[in-house]
DNA sequence: CGGATTTGACCAGCGC
DNA sequence: GCGCTGGTCAAATCCG
C-alpha cells in the first residue's frame, strides 16, 4: 500500500527512522493489512475523518460513535512548554482485541494523563515515552461497548532504539488479535 | 528513596 | 463571547 509507505514517509521527515523500531510497526502495519484495521490518523485540514472513515466503512460493526475518540485530529498547539514540535505529527491507530489496556510494545512509557471521553464511559489514558529526547505519545482507549476492544493511538516516531526485543513484542502479538470483523 | 501513577486543575481550540 | 471537550501539567500519592 502506498498509503503507509508515505506515512512512514512523512514520518521520516520528523524523526529519522530506524529500522529496529520501524520493523516493529511494520510487523503491526502489515498484520493489521490484511485485516484492514490500520488507522492512518493524517492531518487534514476541516475533516480528520478520510482515512479513517474509509477504513470504518468495512467494519459496519464498529460504531460510529466511537470514531471520535481515534478520529479527532487536533495539533499546532502553539506555546506549549516542553513540544518544541509545533509542527503536523502523523497519529497511527490500531484497534486490537486484547483483555489488557496495556500493551507492551517494547518501549517505556510514563502515564502522564486520564480524560473522559463523552461518548466513552471507559476513560482515555495518555502515555508519554520515557526517554529524554523522545516525546513519542501514545493514547489508550477502549471502546464502551466492546471491552475487549482497545484503541492505541501511537503519536510520532521514536527516536531511539527499542529498549525490549521483538521477540517478546511477538509474543504481544500472539496474545492479541488485530480486530477482524467477519 | 526514586520513579511511576493518580487526579484535579488549567488551558487552548472549536462550535454554537 | 461562552461553554464544551480534549490534551497537558503538576502536586500528591503509591509502590517497588
Amino acid at each position: 500500500m502506498d498509503n503507509y509507505q508515505a506515512m512512514f514517509e512523512s514520518s521520516s521527515s520528523i524523526n529519522p527512522p530506524q529500522n529496529s523500531h520501524l520493523s516493529l510497526l511494520n510487523m503491526m502495519s502489515s498484520h493489521a493489512q490484511s485485516h484492514g484495521q490500520f488507522l492512518q490518523l493524517d492531518q487534514k485540514p476541516s475533516n480528520g475523518y478520510m482515512g479513517l472513515i474509509s477504513s470504518m466503512e468495512n467494519n459496519p460493526s464498529l460504531g460510529m460513535e466511537n470514531n471520535q475518540a481515534i478520529g479527532n485530529e487536533n495539533d499546532a498547539k502553539p506555546s506549549k512548554k516542553k513540544g518544541e514540535k509545533k509542527s503536523k505529527k502523523p497519529r497511527y491507530a490500531f484497534q486490537t482485541r486484547s483483555q489488557v489496556d496495556i500493551l507492551d510494545d517494547g518501549y517505556r512509557w510514563r502515564k502522564y494523563g486520564q480524560k473522559a471521553v463523552k461518548n466513552n464511559k471507559f476513560p482515555r489514558s495518555y502515555y508519554r515515552c520515557t526517554h529524554q529526547n523522545c516525546d513519542v505519545k501514545k493514547q489508550v482507549q477502549r471502546l464502551s461497548r466492546d471491552e475487549g476492544v482497545v484503541v492505541t493511538t501511537y503519536e510520532g516516531m521514536h527516536s531511539h532504539s527499542i529498549e525490549k526485543s521483538t521477540d517478546n513484542f511477538e509474543h504481544i502479538l500472539s496474545q492479541m488479535q488485530i480486530y477482524t470483523p467477519i
